[in-house]
DNA sequence: ATCCTGGCGC
DNA sequence: GCGCCAGGAT
């Protein structure tokens, strides 16, 4: 039950988004790798600071411990030092502890398969699909509360944001996954920027949105 | 479904 | 200072 039918509006959604997101899209350091290890770090970072903020500590981090093995390798007080100014230090702790994981029972290689994600520390359903999708290209969901507003917006208007509501739009969300594991990188980068460059929470700015057209909310905005 | 966490905006 | 937010954990 992987593959729910896509919404209608489903193919121009995603067109005028790509488009969009290939002229006006953000070119962010973690944008540039596939290395699994690397886009888990900036997903650790990303959970608790604004993207302003992560590019400067990003590449510090890594060139600090530039590999999974070299952080499993680390004391747990300069992975702390190497954290400083981030904040929400349980979340470099469970960064560690993951790269020792890692190193101990898959060999230094993050898994592919999302149960295994989930089993490691400090990695729920949303870093999981972020790994899946932005370091693998698998065309798998990265629902965070951006990209929620995004989908709720334009295609479920009139639902709540209860749990409810959420796994339908995680649904809704994976349902329009193109097949193409390249194209779904970029989708789902796509969505992000459109939760954070235009589709605000608190204003939405409609008029400058690439899919207002095809949008259940902006259509009628003025 | 509910609680927990901790930095930040008000 | 207090409450909010955004994720994970249980």
């Amino acid at each position: 039950m992987t593959t729910p039918k896509p919404p209608c509006h489903a193919l121009a959604f995603k067109r005028r988004l790509l488009a969009w997101f290939r002229r006006e899209g953000r070119d962010l350091p973690w944008r540039r790798t596939r290395d699994p290890y690397h886009v888990l770090v900036s997903e650790f970072m990303l959970q608790q600071t604004q993207v302003a903020r992560v590019t400067q500590y990003y590449g510090r981090f890594l060139n600090r411990y530039p590999t999974i093995k070299a952080l499993a390798k680390a004391r747990p007080k300069a992975v702390r030092e190497a954290w400083d100014g981030l904040g929400y230090y349980r979340r470099a702790a469970n960064l560690h502890s993951l790269a020792k994981t890692v190193e101990r029972d898959y060999g230094g290689k993050i898994p592919t398969r999302p149960a295994e994600l989930r089993r490691l520390p400090g990695v729920g359903a949303y870093t999981a699909g972020a790994v899946l999708a932005f370091a693998y290209e698998q065309p798998a969901a990265v629902v965070d509360t951006n990209v929620e507003r995004v989908i709720r917006r334009a295609f479920h208007t009139r639902c709540a944001t209860d749990a409810a509501a959420s796994r339908k739009i995680t649904e809704t969300a994976s349902a329009l996954q193109p097949k193409c594991g390249r194209t779904a990188w970029e989708f789902n980068q796509a969505l992000m920027d459109l939760g954070a460059m235009i589709c605000l929470a608190r204003s939405p700015r409609c008029l400058q949105c690439p899919v207002r057209p095809v949008c259940k909310t902006g259509r009628r905005t003025k």
